[in-house]
DNA sequence: GATGAATGAGCATTCATTCAT
DNA sequence: AATGAATGAATGCTCATTCAT
């Protein structure tokens, strides 16, 4: 029986114990996470994770109250997709609608495939969870209606369609890019990369098209011929 | 001993003990759907589905091998919502891209909000477990296929644009939709169908308008201003 | 790995199925007596019981919901005791509280030892359990209230002091009672009886003394000199 | 290296680490105390008594080698009941029996619920606690043997029958009492020191005259009319 | 003296599944 | 066809205790 991490095998400068526990408990989490996506929430057992983690099982319930409590923390601390749409969305000044979907697509380009795996698993436990499911709820809702208020202003500018259903085009969008990821969560990084990078290019143009104004159409034809 | 449901058996009643007994599977499989919607698959105990099918835990597992076997018939056998879509792909003939959306689009409006539960279940299962995922991953891809495939020879007609990427839009379409159910199912029937229509008319215009070609587009607007 | 009592081990006449599992539950019923009353409620494990019942753990959980659930039934279903003292009671019809009292202390003497650490046991844990103690504590109120109730009715034939407080009375008789089974529930089967019958003896005959009139006393002492 | 409270050691001022650590081994016993008495001793976990004493968990067993030991020493620390009997029998003198029965029983109405609650949780612990139990059985021996010896003075001097069991009028005294702690434990300090001292009396002048010779009835009767 | 990380055995309970009836 | 007794492995979680710091 091979003893990991047991306290007191590393005299290591950076492990003072209060490090050492806190690098611990971010084992426990890291394999929580991994094998969450893998095999769900109901699918993966503390004695699993204790096993990924090389740590015992008591040790979860010594930083954890309960597996559930696993499970919110990790919500609550991997925020990279959402994270990465808002702060386009709050850097987006006067940048044409066309700009900002081109930028938040780019931007889910650079999240990993690991990422992606964890908004599925995400979204589908929070089917079946009920106070994940309010703090999913809410997280999309403030990524949502960030999208909808920025696109909002271009809809003044001329940029946009009066007449289009923001919502329906922030719900699309952003579901377009859901169902993607959760389809193409078992790639390689590297097939990853390519594939995501083409479908978030071509997505978020053609959802743009759907909003723009005529003139903005037209304008934009006679830049790109 | 086999029991076959050949043509000459059926010459019993309704009442008879064989058809009592199709209907008591088919009670097993509607409560064992409601259930697993509402808990997902790990989530919901062979006694809960007997309990709510009013039947013993026994005999559950005298219909069906294993609780697997529960789940790949429900998934076999329960598809509406991509058979609304073949069936309107294949009704196609030579009506524009744009009038195939949106009957895709209202098929999908009549599509209830379990059969989006449904659906919204079967998605987040897939990615947990392998087996079914392979049936999901085929025939999502049949699904897409038949967009794209059907999309394409608008293309040729001048409908849509020769640059756009068909295969985005399938996906972009779909996934809009399939992110709208799974963010409103728990709504009720009536609230459901409204906020459905609305989004499913929306949905369809933008997305057609996001392939569509400029002569397309134009004609388009002048026929409705 | 021996295995006891397994199904269809036995083709004996009295054991229709339905038979065996009856005295199965009694068999695990049994056993959680005997643990409970030697090592306590919180000491006993299923795991314990099952063994001692020569049962799967899983068993006890067909037959009981809760560990609790086999001690409420426990709880309900053996009243030895109280019942020993109610019969009596209710048969009093209109002889002599003295006679009534040796009467009660007659019945309890044919408490088995057995008996006397099932009574230790149960008000152990009724001081821990709140719903145990109410079952407890109600139980206890009905066979004080019929002593007090029959007591009070010869102190109207004079045989009793009208000053005395029949509650103090009713409540140190059985309390006393209840001490002496605790302090003598591991002794054996014979040295219990005897012992059992000289202290019920001795001790309903004091109580007695303690609230019976003169005339009532010095007519008994005339009688028995 | 073996700290010793030897006499030269206390020169420091009241506040030392000595002293507050004495304090805080005491918080610690008077944590398991009370929970003791309200959960048991099974049906509480070092780690409640640790949160209820303001201290950690490892501490507890820097002050007790295991959690018994803590129970051990609370059993012989605390001996308030035990003590009062015996002390009240010790300055016996030559007061009669009754005056002694009354005496007794009016130095346990003293004794708080708690106290009662304590020897509640003492007797039932000692049931499924064969080490505590040689100390609970010795402790009640010494008291009901205390009783008897003193009794049996007042016999020799005509007060009390040699008829009676004086064995059988010790236990049932001291049972009498017990069983009334046990059952009114749950009593607010003012409703228990009221039906405590009720009791009492009662209780004691019953179990005298239980014993009582002819005479000193008789004698007692005429001074109380 | 005091902390709290860490352990490993044990807990009550649930589970899918089998099988004799 | 249908029951429900029975299993045995697994589950999330608690426990008393140890020990390096």
């Amino acid at each position: 029986m091979t003893r990991r991490a047991g306290p007191g095998t590393r005299t290591s400068p950076a492990g003072s114990r209060a490090a050492q526990s806190a690098i611990r408990r971010e084992q426990v989490l890291a394999a929580a996470l991994e094998l969450f996506c893998e095999h769900g929430y109901a699918g993966t057992s503390t004695r699993r994770i204790a096993e990924a983690a090389g740590v015992t099982e008591g040790l979860i319930f010594h930083y954890f109250a309960t597996k559930e409590a696993l499970l919110f923390e990790l919500a609550a601390q991997r925020h990279t997709f959402a994270g990465q749409v808002l702060t386009v969305m709050q850097r987006a000044g006067d940048r044409s609608a066309r700009e900002l979907l081109l930028a938040v697509a780019a931007g889910l380009t650079g999240v990993s495939s690991e990422e992606g795996a964890f908004i599925g698993f995400m979204l589908a436990e929070a089917q079946v969870n009920p106070s994940l499911r309010a703090q999913v709820t809410s997280a999309t809702a403030v990524v949502l209606g960030g999208i909808v208020r920025t696109l909002a202003r271009r809809v003044e500018a001329g940029e946009l369609r009066a007449d289009a259903s923001l919502e329906a085009a922030a719900h699309g969008f952003f579901g377009g890019f859901l169902f993607f990821f959760t389809q193409h969560r078992h790639l390689g990084p590297a097939a990853w990369r390519r594939e995501a990078a083409a479908f978030a290019e071509a997505w978020a143009d053609q959802c743009w098209r759907g909003i723009a104004s005529p003139a903005a159409l037209s304008a934009h034809s006679t830049k790109c011929p």
